[in-house]
DNA sequence: GTCATAAAATATGCATACATATCAAATGAC
DNA sequence: GTCATTTGATATGTATGCATATTTTATGAC
């Protein structure tokens, strides 16, 4: 078996090609977040109020990674980290102003920019390509 | 825009599912290479002789990464790297005897793994996903 | 209420992943 | 042959990504 008939080494590169785009067109737009930091960001903002834990859970993050991630969020300005009045042990986060201003003005950049990912595909291709993308994760997470 | 309708997103998740799949049917083999490893090992099986930039060239790494996993690689006793005589600055690359052995003896359980990958796809669906790949991925590296 | 268990963070360690800088060596222009 | 440029490798710094261990706190069994 050939190396590019090889499922695994074809998904690795999409999501290197993937990473890319986004760090490219983010960066030309000026904004200086990772992707991983956006998927935060995007996730706090449609489930205001939840913690670490459940942050990891919806962007399908490691809890241990997560916890960097919204350090440097928080570190950024962007995310407020604070000890939750029902259990002492979870940190609920909120995004401040500054971080809901900066959503607001990357999300049509990187929703713009999740087509140029598939930019050598037509459109029906890549809604092809995004089912079996769903349908091969299966009820996993979705 | 969901988050499930970003091809950003669905694109991590393939490769988080995909490294998971690599990860776990090899440790059940009994294996202990991460994905990268046997990528480096299946290229240099392919391409003997090769230095360390030409084998990030085929399997699309940083040259700055491939220094470390080829390391792991010759600390595991797998790999050798050699001043390359025509070139003072290369190293060239070379299997061991026990990186041959151990490549002969992952290949199949590797190249087994692929369709789990995709388990939850037809035949017909997993081949449609691939070429969709391959065309998204476009003359980049194909 | 006590205690075993589970859960939320954090810490640690390893392995990618990439940008940038540096060093050494090769190469091409002249 | 000399020198600017390029190239191979390494070093450094930042950011994932995950496994495992630890600490603190909550919860359920009794």
């Amino acid at each position: 078996m050939e190396l590019f008939g090889m499922p695994g080494h074809l998904i690795r590169r999409m999501q290197q090609h993937s990473a890319q785009v986004f760090k490219s067109k983010c960066q030309a737009a000026g904004f200086d977040l990772t992707s991983v930091q956006f998927a935060a960001l995007d996730a706090l903002f449609h489930n205001p109020g939840i913690d670490q834990a459940r942050l990891a859970e919806i962007i399908a993050y490691d809890r241990a990674t997560i916890g960097g991630v919204v350090e440097r969020l928080e570190r950024k300005g962007l995310v407020r980290r604070d000890v939750s009045k029902t259990d002492r042990r979870a940190r609920v986060l909120a995004m401040t102003p500054e971080g809901a201003d900066l959503y607001a003005r990357m999300r049509p950049v990187v929703e713009a920019l999740q087509a140029d990912i598939l930019e050598q595909l037509s459109e029906d291709e890549r809604q092809t390509f995004l089912s079996l993308s769903r349908k091969a994760l299966g009820g996993a997470n979705l």
